[in-house]
DNA sequence: GTACGTGATGTAAACGTTTTCCATACCTTA
DNA sequence: TAAGGTATGGAAAACGTTTACATCACGTAC
């Protein structure tokens, strides 16, 4: 109304500088730096550029620091439709962190594959981020081996057991949890039990497998090598190996899936069969996702906290921006499991 | 081995120049104006700038060109988990498109409410981001509002119908989907349909009702005050309003959802109490999400096709940035209906 | 032969910050 | 009182681009 619109557009740093009658310098020092200016001066910059409304152009900052100022997350998108919503669970951890360190988050997306590894070339030697966080790694993360050979800061939410050179990360022990699972189903007096596994290039795919051939060894039970299968993550895929291991004449009492979403495929096998879960045959996941409360029966699980993790892994990475050494930055948590409806003790 | 390490860590402009012997401001052309310069400097520089992985700093760039080369996302993250992969979809459609147009992708997530319009704010006011996607449309959009009053180029995703002034964006037809959802129905013979319905802030929700009381309306079947419910989308809100439902002595023999995540609470209350969807009770949801598939029994729904949605509203987007006109950019999508297990004939 | 368009290039000024120096004034201390 | 520290603030140089403007050579039209 009374202030002029146009002159109002851009609010600069010299503006604010102006109007406070100082120099430029010493605004960018209350805003930065406040310390270094005497309270009187600190105030009167501080409450011109509020009533001005100056925020600073994160272009010019990030130009003079020679930083981003962002962190990336590159998703790679499924061709189907994206079933789980593991990333949507991370990105809402780590938002949460980040735009209180005043720092952007740079999404990309791509199709697995190839096309991967040049998604994080772009952003990296394109000079679009500080860091990274890199999820769902692989045995042999060529993701991991790029950023430790560029030196770029970054964290692993999963760790990548093929690459020696120690870097960030924080992992949720796959081991552990299904080490306690594995337990659960033999306590409960399961000898048959079938495991239905990841893709073997998840770095997880084998810490969980581990976890389970371990409980079974120690407990003396042999594992049946045509009960040891893989599927790729999917309902379906989980849903169609399910049909195979329900093939007469024998049948396992229990069947342990690498991920819920195969779990709930099974269920759906099961239910397809006239058998129910948790009855006949025991069912146990991983991951905990949503859906998993609801199936018929619900879903026994392993819980995996995403939106902490996340959390986490913005903190971590944070520390790593602010020189925080490797070795300080490595996390193993231990998983919960999560008993609901789907396991019970094996019909004899 | 023979270059320099260090020398070549900083491969910038004034070097590319240096190397090709010509002005940084002929190899600025070459790049982004490559006809304003001859054919064999072009090539030269080209050739040089190849060789020495010359990549713009996108930061000085930015600071020149005074865009962010960024568009941004805010994704409000539910206190609970994310159930539902809407938002993964549309990211990977956006994805897609907009690293061709070489911009980045700035996703801000934010817990819903009040803090939300601050989140927008952040992105525009403080310049951060060129153009911005709008999702999850309510029935008066403080954002679009907002970014309307700001004058930033934006498309939305759904309508926001109590905002007057014309504004991009890109619907799929929420009335026509349960117009036809709901004629599926009669014609099947369904008379006592309940309808439960989505928050009646969120835009979708009137569209979605109005198609259902449409329907009927033409039908001259009376709708039942009783059975027009609210829900909040969550699969447990389905579940408990569908168990109220489920109380006799009056059953419906239809019972139609604003979206899959509750239909699939409903076919669970329906299986709670022996009742089998499709049968003795018909169900249709909307959205079409992956796990809709897999339900017991498969639910018939109205599909959304957010990945192609994603793709064009970045389409839309680049458009509006290139200064089209909002006129032409205001599209409205017809949906289709895909019947699977969860629907057929009311028992009589 | 002069004037003039044209095409190719260079010069230099931005864009909005942060930060390194300096300069000044003041206080302390011997 | 001189010397030296300590606050405080300003001037100016970056950061890496793009682009308006100037320059220059060269052909062409009169």
């Amino acid at each position: 109304m009374s202030g002029h619109k146009l002159s109002s557009l851009a609010v600069d740093i010299r503006r604010v500088a102006a109007e406070a009658g100082v120099s430029i310098a010493t605004v960018s020092r209350v805003l930065n730096n406040p310390g270094r200016v005497s309270p009187q001066t600190r105030e009167r910059v501080l409450e011109i550029a509020t009533r001005l409304g100056y925020r600073p152009n994160p272009n010019g900052k990030r130009l003079r620091k020679g930083r981003a100022e962002t962190i990336g997350l590159v998703i790679p998108s499924p061709q189907g439709r994206f079933a789980d919503s593991f990333f949507l669970e991370l990105l809402a951890g780590l938002g949460e962190g980040l735009s209180d360190a005043g720092l952007d988050l740079l999404v990309a997306t791509c199709p697995p594959g190839a096309e991967e590894l040049a998604c994080y070339r772009r952003l990296v030697e394109g000079k679009r981020v500080d860091g990274l966080v890199v999820a769902r790694t692989r045995r042999y993360d060529e993701r991991i081996a790029y950023l430790l050979e560029q030196n770029i800061p970054f964290v692993s939410h999963g760790r990548s057991d093929l690459i020696s050179t120690p870097y960030p990360y924080l992992d949720v022990d796959g081991r552990q949890g299904f080490y306690m699972a594995t337990q659960h189903l033999l306590h409960l007096g399961h000898r048959d039990i079938a495991y239905i596994g990841a893709p073997h290039e998840l770095n997880f795919a084998t810490h969980r497998l581990a976890g389970f051939q371990q409980a079974m060894l120690e407990a003396s039970v042999p594992i049946r090598p045509e009960w040891l299968l893989e599927g790729d993550l999917s309902e379906k895929s989980g849903h169609q190996l399910a049909q195979s291991l329900l093939e007469p004449p024998e049948l396992p009492t229990a069947i342990l899936c690498a991920n819920d979403l195969m779990a709930l495929g099974v269920l759906r096998a099961l239910r397809e069969r006239g058998l129910r879960g948790g009855r006949e045959v025991s069912v146990i996941g991983y991951d905990d996702i949503p859906q998993a409360q609801f199936s018929d029966p619900p879903l026994s699980t392993v819980h995996q906290p995403f939106r902490d993790t996340g959390k986490r892994l913005v903190e971590m990475l944070l520390a790593r921006l602010g020189g925080a050494p490797v070795s300080a930055l490595q996390e193993v948590w231990v998983p919960e499991l999560v008993l609901r409806g789907s396991d019970g003790p094996p019909q004899t």
